[in-house]
DNA sequence: CTGTATCCCGTACGATACTG
DNA sequence: CAGTATCGTACGGGATACAG
């Protein structure tokens, strides 16, 4: 890992560049951090599949959630561009929450998670090992 | 690639899963909790590739960390059946750390999360919508 | 209906000291 | 070297009340 020179972008188009496993986790944190709230999960795969649902409606989704949190995670995904918000000028107030293009593009990864998990529990439990075992 | 209903459960053959929203997020949920620890993804790219650190290795690898954490960290993981922890009964005292197989197996998808989180940087910035726009 | 504004609490995490 | 034990704190999140 002797960086002593800048290999700038001469890479052709697009390659983001070296990864340290420390670059890398920071990378992932931040994403993670990004999902991490405590309802955004449910937002998200309420509205995965191009489902527009208004505030209520979510509200009824998830009736486990308060509006002060639902606003708060809504809020927090639109400024990362998760979902998307659109205001009706009426009254009484009307506002819809759909998935940006990149927010529904998380489906397959979040998939990707759910098929890793469904692996675990298929698999032979492990056991203390001392010094040489022939465990994987 | 682009499926606007894409469906999050595949029916065929003995998958037991129908997956309504609040199943898949309640999943997910318990998944990413298994990585959320300020230390776990430190951990893990650290281990990434098979690589074997012990105790102190470790410890100068994440320089922030505190003895306290590396370890609650590591033995959560441990207990989720990421990582793998090895004795030598010798003095004085030697630990090794290694991913499991199923640990490793959780790289590719990983990486498919920055590749997601990196689209976004080469997005048009969204505005605030009102009543009809034209935004995706 | 769609939000704000307060107050409160548990816990995840950090700092530090000690031990086999 | 590889851990425990203890204490203190910041903050994410719940409950509730209020507002445009």
């Amino acid at each position: 890992m002797t960086r002593t020179h800048e290999k700038v972008s001469y890479a052709p188009e697009g390659k983001p560049a070296e990864l340290t496993p420390i670059s890398a986790a920071a990378r992932v944190e931040k994403i993670l951090k990004m999902l991490e709230g405590r309802w955004k999960l449910s937002i998200l795969f309420q509205l995965f599949g191009g489902k527009v649902l208004r505030f209520s409606e979510l509200e009824r989704a998830i009736p486990a959630v308060s509006q002060k949190m639902l606003i708060q995670q809504l809020r927090q995904m639109e400024a990362d561009g998760m979902v998307r918000r659109v205001i009706y000028p009426e009254v009484p107030p009307k506002v819809e929450y759909t998935l940006t293009r990149w927010g529904q593009a998380l489906c397959p990864t979040l998939d990707s998670l759910l098929k890793w998990a469904a692996v675990r529990d298929e698999l032979p439990v492990p056991a203390e090992s001392v010094a040489d075992d022939a465990g994987l």
